[in-house]
RNA sequence: GGAGCCGUGGUGUAGCCUGGUAAACAUGCCGGCCUGUCAAGCCGGAGAUCGCGGGUUCAAAUCCCGUCGGCUCCGCCA
């Protein structure tokens, strides 16, 4: 490197006119008019404009004309201001540019397979396998920086409210309950495995017993499930916990970093506190956990009405202590016939038994089972989802909880559909008193619906054993923008609580030792009360970014199969270390 | 585990439903001209056998089956 830098491209401006200056950087473009050619010079801070020419760079003017689109060059030269007409207004830098005195090429390029540059249109797989130079574009480069800030800011924040950052293991072991966990095999204990952690829900709570008070870790976790547009098999939490502390000083606490970070990185100021909803609110009008409130259109229950009309498909359901759940799409009325087919395939697809219409008029209203109810039911139905003419009314009737979660799903897809959701608003809210557990039809027992670990309300500890689905948690889950960011809650810190726990999880006592023994032995040794949150850190982060996948907030991420594009990892390895770690495969997977 | 969409020069698309002459367009790339461009311009050129495998047919990018890969969703993700 014969050419030291001494100024970054994007951060000169005409108050550096008449300095001598040396950039470097990649070249974004080139623009060859014969005697003279302009260089667009790229680096993290931006762009600037180089320019040669024949006759004051005689002695590399033709080095020059070899550049090519991301060759690594560093120029030394003038920074002048460009004459009136020649000013670029889309450039920050546009006012200068740089007169060539010298000029290194640090190294050559292929022809990029797509542009460097935003608004990319190119297949994923492409981005991916190439992922070094999309990260060179600047939407990339700013989602690295924001993840920057964001952590930064994160740190900063909680180290000022007394949280230490404690790092927990990765090779720990693999605990019952909750995701698959990723396996490491132990090559001195043969037989044996490590797991990669789900969370470092365990390690927290002992340092709550350790009395760290305060406790917070941004920390990678695995979770080997099937992926989404907003899941990723590994992935960042922002880990925290707190000792002698309630449910509201967590979310309080949790309120004021969210608030900081938006203040500090996206110069956002948000109201605060958060809204509050019960599951059961949530449930009830948004058919959603986690409801998305940025639009309206919420759930309303009509069953009353569907137990007096002569509809026996509603009757039925609701005789059967099932519900009728109305949903009022605005405007909807001028959905044609194959379109309201289509939405009765969609809840088909989802699990009920179909989907009900009714298309509001002037003077009627239009279905295919409005014979079924008499003109001042159909009234009342209108009065209640508060339609107007031209609207339409959907109905779903099935067991309540599925017809909410049915039409919660319905609601969504068409305020996407419909366009509905307004793009500037962020909203935040609190789902709290979550039911503690859920029935686990497969395995045939309860599970814990957030963590086994999780506290019950105390004024439903007594139902836990007769009416267990009816026991609230003391659990909460941050909603943002109809997506959970956060989930946390206010955890068991005695010995007795938890093995009753374990125990309405058809844990026998033995194997609660054999799992969780050190967790129960460490409560008899003074445990104080806490409890916790954990953020999906890429998930706020896409949402911060005004993203709506995860993988463009995460540097190398992997595809929807859970691949790596960039390394081909999962890859197999050789017969030796195999052997090593005491593992053969079995006959239908490949030998490498 | 299931469903849907997608796969055509380097890149983005058209063609596919209604099989049939050199697979079209844009951009990028290469060469030439050009001293004020910034999506530079003008002229010329190269470049894909249509993800892969099989089948139907006189004939397949096009129809059928399978498979691989990407994306989205359901299940799953305490």
């Amino acid at each position: 490197m014969r050419l030291k830098r001494t100024f970054h491209c994007g951060k000169l401006d005409k108050n550096y006119i008449g300095n001598r200056v040396v950039v470097a950087g990649w070249v974004q473009g080139r623009r060859d008019h014969g005697g003279l050619i302009f260089i667009d010079l790229r680096d993290r801070y931006g762009i600037i404009q180089v320019v040669f020419d024949q006759q004051k760079n005689a002695d590399f003017f033709s080095q020059a004309e070899k550049l090519r689109a991301e060759y690594v060059i560093a120029v030394a030269g003038q920074v002048v201001a460009r004459s009136e007409e020649t000013v670029n207004p889309k450039l920050p830098t546009g006012e200068i540019e740089i007169t060539t005195e010298d000029m290194e090429v640090f190294s050559t390029s292929r022809t990029p397979p797509f542009y460097i540059e935003d608004q990319l249109d190119t297949d994923e797989n492409i981005r991916l396998s190439y992922r070094y130079l999309d990260l060179r574009r600047p939407e990339m480069q700013r989602s690295l920086e924001l993840r920057h800030r964001v952590s930064l800011a994160t740190r900063e924040y909680l180290d000022a409210a007394g949280f230490w950052e404690i790092e927990t293991p990765f090779l720990t072991r693999s605990t019952p309950e909750g995701a698959r966990d990723y396996l490491v095999p132990s090559r001195t204990a043969p037989g044996n495995f490590f797991a990669l952690p789900q969370s470092p829900q365990l390690f927290k709570q002992l340092l709550m017993v350790s009395g760290v008070d305060r406790y917070f870790q941004i920390v990678r976790c695995f979770r080997d499930e099937d992926l989404r547009a907003d899941r990723q098999p590994e992935f960042t939490q922002i880990d925290m916990e707190m000792s002698f502390c309630d449910r509201r000083d967590i979310m309080e606490e949790v309120e004021n970093l969210v608030c900081s970070l938006f203040a500090r990185v996206l110069g956002k100021k948000l109201h605060s506190p958060f809204p509050v909803l019960t599951y059961a609110e949530a449930m009830e009008r948004y058919g959603s956990d986690r409801p998305d409130r940025r639009f309206g259109m919420e759930l309303k229950d009509i069953s009353d009405i569907a137990a007096r009309c002569g509809f026996n498909v509603f009757k039925k359901v609701v005789e059967r202590n099932g519900a009728v759940k109305g949903l009022l799409v605005q405007e909807g009325g001028s959905f044609s016939r194959k379109e309201l087919d289509d939405l009765t395939a969609l809840v088909q697809s989802w699990g009920t038994g179909g989907l009900a219409w009714m298309i509001v008029t002037e003077d009627e209203v239009k279905s295919p089972i409005s014979k079924f109810f008499t003109s001042e039911q159909l009234a009342d139905l209108s009065r209640r989802l508060e339609g107007k003419p031209g609207d339409v009314l959907l109905f779903v009737a099935d067991k309540k909880e599925l017809a909410l979660k049915v039409l919660g799903q319905l609601r969504l897809h068409l305020a996407h559909k419909l366009g509905r959701i307004p793009g500037d608003v962020d909203d935040f809210l609190w789902v709290v008193d979550f039911p503690l557990f859920v029935y686990d039809d497969e395995e045939e027992r309860f599970a814990a619906n957030h963590h086994p670990f999780t506290a019950p309300l105390p004024e439903d500890l007594t139902m836990l054993e007769d009416s267990p689905l009816k026991a609230r948690s003391q659990a909460y889950d941050l909603v943002y923008n109809g997506i959970e960011v956060a989930g946390g809650s206010i955890r068991i810190h005695d010995r007795a609580t938890q093995e009753r726990i374990f125990g309405l999880l058809q844990m026998t006592p033995e194997e609660a030792v054999e799992k969780f023994g050190f967790l129960l032995q460490a409560f008899e040794y003074g445990a104080p009360p806490h409890g916790g949150i954990a953020f999906g850190l890429d998930r706020l982060l896409m949402l911060m970014a005004g993203d709506t996948s995860i993988r463009n907030v995460i540097p190398f991420p992997k595809t929807a199969s859970g691949n790596c594009l960039l390394t081909g990892a999962p890859a197999p390895v050789t017969p030796a270390q195999l052997r090593e770690l005491h593992i053969s495969l079995c006959k239908n997977e490949k030998q490498p």
